[in-house]
DNA sequence: CTCGGTGCAAACTCTTTGCATTGAC
DNA sequence: GTCAATGCAAAGAGTTTGCACCGAG
């Protein structure tokens, strides 16, 4: 997602294009994983803290980023909705996560409910943890 | 999951017996969605909220709980992870939880990793709110 | 120019910790 | 009887809010 495409869809939710939200956008968007608020102050120099929260809040409310805790971590992390797609694998032992390509929903559908996105998480042991 | 069955789970994983751990283990295991630690709270009367927590930590540590978040609801939930098999759709517009029966996971391998369990929540709109 | 957005500091809520007491084994 | 578990109160984090100033539209 470039510049353009996230002051599009700031606009197109009627939120004002600031740096603050750019910068948050841009951070999430290359994040490799769901980040804390805290983590996310950190990488925003000059963002005061109650601001992130503010804009987290307001991305939350427009369904553009999601909230979700990641098992065996503290704290609640935030991602993008488009980012979620991202599935992984958890180990149970040493607490590291790894990113999945498989996807095991596609055409999956459900009676009386129209799905547009999904999550999934598996548990278990890596290859070290396992011996 | 019966009063025996909890009596043995705490048991084999060396945490002792008390009646606050008996309480909270049967409450999760009725509750038909992931509670936080305030709800709980109020189903153990005479138990103190620090207690709760303690015993929720102690249950986290032992892989018995899980910690989770519903996406749109406000909070931190705990569910036994045995439940967690449970899986929800949840309506982005009115943020009801529907529980589903599908499981598109089974017999789903991941290489390097030995899976034991799993979580999935399918996003969308429910027959009310997609007209 | 206007009104939403931001920074700062204070308030509030949620969670953890210290210590004396209780109770499971 | 011993040591883990609990209750209470106080401390610590994380998050929200009030208000004056700033800046995008």
């Amino acid at each position: 997602m470039g510049v353009m495409e996230m002051n599009e869809l700031l606009q197109s939710c009627g939120l004002k294009c600031t740096k603050q939200r750019l910068c948050i956008l841009e951070i999430l968007n290359s994040a490799d994983k769901p980040l804390t608020a805290e983590e996310i102050h950190t990488l925003t120099p000059g963002t005061a803290l109650s601001t992130v929260y503010r804009i987290l809040d307001k991305l939350l409310e427009k369904n553009i980023v999601i909230k979700t805790t990641i098992p065996l971590s503290d704290g609640i992390f935030y991602e993008l909705t488009a980012n979620e797609h991202k599935h992984f694998a958890i180990c149970l032992a040493c607490h590291k996560l790894k990113y999945i390509d498989i996807c095991p929903i596609h055409n999956t559908t459900v009676s009386d409910f129209t799905i547009t996105g999904h999550k999934l998480e598996l548990y278990g042991y890596c290859r070290e943890c396992v011996k």
